[in-house]
Parts: structure tokens; sequence; C-alpha cells
DNA sequence: GATCATGATTTTGAATTCAAAATTTTATTA
DNA sequence: TAATAAAATTTTGAATTCAAAATCATGATC
């Protein structure tokens, strides 16, 4: 009998899943904008499927608090609150410092060598202020760290958090002072990497993750002070 | 118009929702086994509800981790596997330290008090040797901290890991030796929280759940063991 | 003109239906 | 008898259907 667990296997997904995996995107993108309600007819006749499939993925969305289900009254886009983002950041930090941790037990040379090439990407996206790739090659250094600690569990958690928040984090144009910081933090964390001093970085992270917090938090009260009184 | 956010709100349960929490108890208590088939026909005849619902749940219940879907083969249970173990507590025993942490900022003395009445409930079932109730208050003594933390995607997320864990502690009986040092621990969580001292209860907290991890990954081994050569 | 009631329409939740896939049973052959 | 093939049955995935709830539109009342 052959063995389908190896890489090979060709998957076929289920459609509910693969309709999570469409829609997450469009959740995260703003394409579904925050507070609006999902369109489940719409969205039949886009992805040619029926309303069953569609509503087992809104299920699984929802039990990742990226949709808010009401009795009677349909699937709606939650939105990112002040509250919380200061909820789910302290989480994110616990399980991104113990990604830090782990990650420097049993990170080879190689990985360690690509999250170096992504940092210097990050870097020149920084440079020349392209905040879209700058934050889509961050996710990608966090997800290799993630990767690199060796437990799903552990990158599961971390990534549905993380999609929660990065709604916010594309909608937040970071200030400059803050942006700045950010990379510094990243020297920082890469140094350690390499140093493989887990507890550092596990600090450093913890550290990163409370200073993205503050400024997801800062840009959200201005937006809410700018547009409230209008 | 009337408010119905508060707690005197009416909550009607989508179906899906009602079958979500009545299974999880189900494949907690072993009633569903580990490794079995989860049994479609049976259940919706047991609940009186069609398949519909039921399926929503269960894709509920897989991005839980309690079930796993095999494409056009059904749902399975899953089981409680030694690497499974290794891989949730750690991530557990992050999350449960930040819970100790926090709680230390907020908790009131009333609440100080009821874990303090749950302790001792709890040391009268370890007296009488009574596994199941020392079970069962154990968990509420960890969710009175958590719940004290005031974090409400802290709380999501540790009682998601918790839950797939609780199979593996139901079933682990545990040694002599090692349920007297859990206690010893409980004593330990109680007095720093008592003097709300956020980080050596987080510390506690932390060394509580790797020694439940190493308890629990001693029990699969000698279980495995034992019916292994069988 | 604003508020409320009434009926029409749409949307939702969940049961039913139906085709495709998997499993089981029966039949066939070596 | 054991292994294989073919047919029957069951189970699964997803579309469709249908009743109940919510929303919208219309008209009556003050």
């Amino acid at each position: 009998m052959m063995n389908h667990t190896g890489s090979q296997a060709i998957k076929r997904k289920s459609l509910h899943q693969e309709l999570v995996d469409r829609l997450q995107p469009l959740i995260i993108g703003g394409e579904l904008a925050p507070g609006s309600k999902v369109p489940e007819k719409t969205l039949c006749t886009r992805f040619g499927v029926s309303r069953t499939p569609l509503r087992e993925a809104l299920k699984v969305l929802a039990s990742e608090g990226l949709v808010r289900l009401e009795p009677n009254r349909g699937a709606w886009v939650t939105q990112v609150t002040i509250s919380e983002v200061e909820e789910v950041f302290p989480v994110l930090g616990a399980l991104e410092a113990l990604s830090g941790e782990l990650a420097c037990k049993s990170i080879t040379d190689a990985e360690i060598a690509a999250v170096r090439g992504l940092h210097e990407d990050m870097i020149r996206s920084y440079e020349k202020r392209d905040l879209d790739s700058y934050f889509a090659i961050n996710q990608k250094i966090h997800r290799a760290i993630l990767l690199a600690a060796r437990n799903d569990t552990l990158t599961t958690s971390c990534q549905a958090l993380s999609l929660r928040m990065q709604r916010a984090r594309y909608l937040a144009n970071m200030s400059e002072g803050r942006w700045y910081a950010a990379v510094q933090e990243h020297e920082t964390i890469l140094k350690f990497l390499v140093e493989r001093d887990g507890s550092r970085l596990a600090r450093t992270l913890l550290d990163h993750m409370d200073a993205k917090r503050a400024s997801v938090v800062q840009w959200l009260e201005d937006q809410k002070a700018s547009t409230d009184p209008a």
C-alpha cells in the first residue's frame, strides 16, 4: 500500500477548507470590510458553491475570531477594536517569546541564513519606504522563527492570533519613529537568533510585540479621534 | 431599544454551537473513544438533528483539534499522542504563566478567597484519593486564575488547548509521588497568588505545567509499553 | 410629517435530497 | 481455500428545498 503521509501526497482539500483559505485573505486584506455583513449569496456565486460549504467555512472562521455569527442575522466581519488589540498582543507576545526560545534550540545554520536574507530584504523595503513589502517580509521572518521552533501547535495558535492582528497592522500606518525602532528591534532579534540565545531572544520578541501593540493602539485611537466627532 | 449585551440576555444558541458544546464532553470523557470514527448517523439520532448542523459542529471541533476530518472518509476522534503532549504542554505553560502574571494585577480579594476555598476542597479530594473530584477542582482553580487575568483571548486559547490535554489527564493515573508533588506545587501557586507576586506565580505555573507534561508522557509511555508487545 | 401597524420579500437555519466515493458483500476463478 | 473481481450497500459531500425569522415596503393613524 502506498504511503500518503509524505509531502508528495496529493491533498484533495474539502470545499469548506478551500473556502476558509480563500475567505481569510479577503478579510485580512479588507475586501470584506470590518464590521460589514458577510454577503453569503454573493460569495456563493463568486466561488460557484452552494450555501452548505460556505456556511461550514463561516463556522470555522467564527471559531478563529475573524467573523461573528449572530443567530438568525447572519455572519459579520469582526472589527479590530482597541480592547481586542490589548488582549491579543500580550498572548501573541508570550507565544512568540516561546517560539524564539524553542527556535534557538533547533534552528539550523541554513535556516538562520534564510532569516538573515529576509532581514536584509526587509531593510531594503524599509529604505524604500515600501510598507506593503515591509509587512510581507516581516511576517515571513516571524513565521520562519516559528517554524524553526518545530511545534505545530504553537504554529497554529500563533498564526490564528496573528491573522486577527494582521488586519490592524495592514491598516495601521506606522509613524516614522516607530518604524525605525521596529527595524532596530529586528536587528536585535537577528543578533540573538545567530547567537542562539533563547532567553534574550524571547525577551526581545516580547518587547517587540508590546511595542507593536502600543503602536497599533495609538493608531486606532488617532483613527477614532479623527472619525468620531466628524 | 433594549440592550442585549448584559448577562441577563437570553442567548439562543444555534444548533451547531449547542452540538459543539455537547460533543466536547463526549470526546473529553472518552465516550467517543480516541482513534474511533465519529458515528454521524448515531449522533444525529441521539440528538435529534439532521446531518447539516452536526457536520458544521465537526468542522469546528476539527479546527480545535478534537477530531480529524478525512476527505470522503468522515471524522475521527483524535488520539492523544506523546508528540502532541510534548507540543501542547509548553504552549499551555506559556499561556498559563501569562495568566498568572496578569491575574496578579487584577484579581480581587474575593476571587482569591474563592481560589483558597477551591484549593482546600482539592486537598480534601487528595486526602480521600478521589481522582475524579481532584481533577475537576484542579480545573476550576486554573480556570479561576485564567478568568482573573481578564483576557478573553487568553481564556479561549488556553481552554482550547486544555481541552485537548484533559483527555490525557483523565486517563492518566498519577503516581502517588507525582500526586503529592502536584499538591505541593498548588500550595506554592496559592501562596504567590495571595502575595500577588506575578513573576513568581508565572514561573511556578510554568514549572507545574512542565511537571504535568512529564507525568502524562511517562504514563503514555508505560501505556504503550504494556499494550504494544501484547 | 412622524410613528406605528400590516403585509410582501428576503434571508437564515436546518432538513432533505442526490450524485460520487468508499466500504461491504457476494460471486468467480485459480 | 485464498485471492480477486464485480455488484450491492452504505456513507460522504454538497446542492437543493422549505419553514421560520428578520427585514423591507406600504399604507393607516395621530
